[in-house]
DNA sequence: CATGAATGAGAATTCATTCAT
DNA sequence: GATGAATGAATTCTCATTCAT
């Protein structure tokens, strides 16, 4: 592994434990055996660096979610289920990235900060789209506002970085389950009202 | 209004826009026209400042909590919406506060942190007894996990400290009705089985 | 015991564990249950407080010195005897203050150290005006120099601050025999050269 | 000499002036011409210095020490002679020093003080073991307890890095006959008693 | 490519002291 | 006599960044 990316996964490490502000460049370049200078041969600036975390973690999701929209082979539920699946696993899989990704936006200048949160909405309104286009094919209710459910399912997602552990007593799969089943069929006992 | 509560009212807007770890204590007095010799009369440190603040919020959604959950008069689904409405109230209401609350637990010290998240933990698990009341009691479905529904619950509700604004497109009351809606009876266009 | 008494007494034990300096006026008045504006009601400033301990305890040893010098009863080697005991007795009895009194004169103000230095050196003078006159009247060897062998007999009794202590295995009895006996007839075995 | 070298040379002198908790990092920093940045960049913290200064002292102290002990061509006698006159010569030579190192040891953390001490304290027993040498091998007294005849020595010596002056009347030749020829054959005059 | 020395601005915190009440 | 609020200057220490080598 190159030096650069050897000091993208430390820092993602320690970024996520200690925080971005409370990790000092001495703190990246220890972990590594490297001394400041090099860091500083690699990257501009400490903000440099977690803007490459950022990009490179919202560029992933946003391939993978460009995949998912252009199957032709599945259906509108299939798709935002894919969506949920892409959003858990990437936490199960990328969790430190995924945490320093949510936290630490705000450290961000201006310019990137600006630029990543045109793609955070860009793969908002991607998953609004896949639910427009649901109601209108008749998958979804039309009753309900689109933009809405579709924060709520980001959020459902999303909060999982808080809590979620893959060695715990749930798997991603149960999870990706039992966020589906309550998104599409709701948690109220149906029979209930047949009785 | 007091000296001390204005150094929290100040801190709060201060860290929500810039952050904890980005906002100085002076800051905090600029902004107040005071010396940093008052902080420190009130405080014992810039952590014990965030300690409080985090105290001061959580104390206030348990308390509330604990007003829902004694209710006789109404059922467990109306006690879940209840809650929802409270979580997202709180965040209309004080949304600095939530922000700060969301995104700073990092920068407690380990025993305020511990504290927190105890309290956090009682509040989650005290919301699972309702979800889970309710399924013994036929209002909810049995064949979803409680305490994975719960985090759905409250990823949400809380994600919408991220976005969501008063003076936007939906109010809250809005929000509030179609996460039930979704919650309760789900998205998916159901007289398509009944076809 | 009145409260200067008490300022006086709790400064002295908290000078002494961690030094002037270290030593907040916060710490001496938390530790008697007052307030800074009581200090500053009987102490003008923290330097004076520290001046104050100093003078009591420098008069108190000159007024025993005096004492000593004035009694017609004995002879000189009786009353450098009587010194060496009372610069011990002091450590013991009062070796807090002592210990103050040794190490803090740096902390005064130009103007209190001159006072204290004078008195300093007035006892010592009157010591070597002991010794002088011993040796004048044949009671101790003429050849050595009284002011060096003056500085010799403080250096042995005062540096007994740092490690003397009365619960340990030496008595302050035992120490003044042991100091007499070596400052007078030496610690050489003297048979030897009658061998 | 390298700028490590010049700080602690000049905190030596400014410690030993103004003492060490009275003198800041600012005030080191300004006497080279450095940033305070250049000063943490060479110690860790104020205190690693002071514990720096410390140790250099002791072990200089501790290796002459030893080489007076291995002397296989000197009695005892000698050897105590010898060490008197290192102490003295030291706080000659290294009078700046010798007034930190006794001063200061309050102002060192609890493990460099414990370290310092068990040094100090091997210096110490080691002059306490010649001394107990000579008098089992017939040099000295054997009525007298070697443990507080060693403190008297040091104290005697010691004591002077609180007056002695090179340029001032007494050589440190002559301090080192006089405390010599005081503690080896005492100042009574023995004449007296064979008249 | 990489280092090590240096910087300088700013951080949290301490504290003797003042003073109106 | 005593308090409590406030001050402001100073203190230790951190750290992103630079740059000659």
């Amino acid at each position: 592994m190159s030096v650069k990316q050897n000091i993208v996964e430390q820092s993602i490490r320690l970024f996520e434990t200690k925080g971005f502000s409370e990790t000092s460049i001495q703190d990246v370049v220890e972990a590594l055996g490297v001394t400041k200078g090099t860091f500083y041969y690699y990257f501009q600036s400490k903000e440099q660096l977690l803007k490459e975390i950022h990009l490179m973690y919202i560029d992933e999701l946003l391939k993978r979610q460009e995949q998912i929209i252009r199957r032709a082979d599945i259906n509108n539920k299939s798709k935002l289920m894919e969506i949920v699946r892409l959003l858990v696993n990437q936490i199960r899989e990328n969790g430190r990235s995924a945490r320093v990704f949510f936290r630490e936006m705000r450290n961000l200048n201006p310019e990137s900060a600006a630029t990543v949160k045109q793609k955070r909405r860009t793969f908002r309104l991607n998953l609004q789209a896949i639910i427009e286009a649901g109601m209108r094919e008749g998958e979804f209710r039309q009753d309900l506002r689109a933009d809405l459910i579709t924060f709520a399912i980001l959020g459902m997602c999303n909060w999982s970085y808080n809590w979620f552990n893959p060695e715990g007593p749930a798997t991603d799969e149960q999870l990706v389950e039992t966020y589906m089943e309550t998104l599409l069929h709701g948690m109220e006992r149906l029979n209930k009202l047949t009785k």
